[in-house]
DNA sequence: TGACCGAAATGGTATATACCAGATAAAAAA
DNA sequence: TTTTTTATCTGGTATATACCATTTCGGTCA
């Protein structure tokens, strides 16, 4: 038998402590160097006790600040498209939604694609981030065709989008395709998100359609990978 | 501005050598010694650049033998719990099954929570790796209550669960509901998946009912996240 | 032919070190 | 008091090295 490995004894013991709630959610956990000394190990085999809690979940990195207990995972519920800030309110988070960037995109053969038979010529996109409680969860960017919502970007962007269609432009989303997959996180959104480049993380993408089945709206989001987990009800037949 | 890492440059070479299909899925990629001395950069970094391709999902890792192209993903509908294996098949794959083991549990209070309502003493339980073309794609466990379904190990279990409980216990599922987050392999799962351990990978839970909402079967599956995608239809209201 | 052995290749674990860059908080200056 | 500087903390990138464990394959021996 092969002795276990110096960094799967130091994850385990770290995991023993969030496990214990000693260490609590959005706390510090140890450093890298303070690690090393402590179990007489080099940074480097530290550094991978750490980076094993962030894969399982359990921590987040905020680069060069330091690594921290993750908090509960938050449900998603694919099931309903409406319902994210409404459910968030519900659970007495407090969840806040920044406007990264509003553009319209003139030519392009991957929205043209995805909005098979509009036969649009421009887009609107607008990216925005999701944060609760002051840490970022998921990154949305989302696509609308220019023509069929005049002056959307007079619009208070920081509402669900849902509400803005349904209520001014009265389109109401009726169904959606979502596709979920583990994705890494470019430069760019990991500095949104906070967290380190190069990492592992959940893109989930969705197209609402409107009641003759046409897409009104893709959204393309990022997640923190440890922050979500997706529900969906099936039913067979 | 600081220069960009070598790790992510020689990433970028193995990517474009994929994306030109110079490199094709389930073809070995460069080791990390060839790399290290190709860019004159130490083991280390070269391993890195892997390491991120398997991040990405473009790259998989078999324990010493070494890395590897990963296929197109695999796409996998919840919406409708049946599919897997009849889908499979219609697109031409070959879906092996393999049955790893198969079991009574007595008493767990864990499956006791998940079959709430169902008064269950003992439980069946069965593990079996799902694997395309000779290449594991996830590993399943299923879990019954006992007395509902007498003799069951002794039907062959290469075939799919929803057949079985239709055909012969005339008990068709008819609602599920699932849960999809990102795990972390324990060592087991990865030796299955034949993949190094402690990797990120998909956890998808579903419990699948009855005509009256009661459980009949909750399963788990492993997936490698860099495998597979989700795809589901939401309905508003 | 078939079984066995050993060399070569692979990734896995680990050390020790170095310097860089961003974040933070204390100390110094305005 | 407010602003600026500075020192210190953090993780990020990178090298060079060592030895271990498993897989693979070629060669040898029965």
């Amino acid at each position: 038998m092969t002795p276990k490995p110096y960094f799967l004894k130091i994850a385990d013991m770290l995991r023993r402590e969030i496990a214990a709630g000693v260490l609590k959610p959005h706390m510090a956990l140890p450093s890298e160097r303070a690690l090393a000394e402590k179990f007489l190990v080099s940074r480097m085999t530290a550094r991978r006790a750490l980076e094993l809690l962030e894969h399982e979940g359990l921590a987040y990195n905020e680069e060069r600040r330091g690594r921290f207990v993750s908090p509960p995972r938050l449900r998603y519920d694919l099931s309903s498209v409406v319902s994210l800030v409404a459910n968030s309110k519900a659970r007495g988070e407090k969840l806040e939604i920044k406007v990264i960037e509003a553009k319209e995109i003139k030519h392009s053969s991957w929205l043209y694609d995805k909005f098979e038979g509009m036969n649009a010529e421009a887009f609107l996109s607008y990216t925005r981030l999701f944060s609760i409680d002051g840490h970022a969860i998921f990154i949305e960017t989302e696509y609308l065709v220019s023509d069929r919502f005049p002056d959307f970007f007079d619009h208070d962007l920081k509402q669900s989008t849902s509400h803005i269609l349904d209520e001014i432009y009265e389109t109401p989303s009726c169904s959606g395709d979502i596709v979920i997959k583990m994705c890494r996180l470019s430069d760019n959104e990991a500095g949104l998100l906070n967290i380190p480049k190069n990492r592992a993380a959940i893109e989930l993408e969705q197209i609402t359609r409107d009641t003759e089945g046409l897409p009104i709206c893709l959204a393309r989001q990022i997640w923190r990978g440890e922050m979500a987990e997706f529900s969906a009800k099936t039913i067979v037949n």
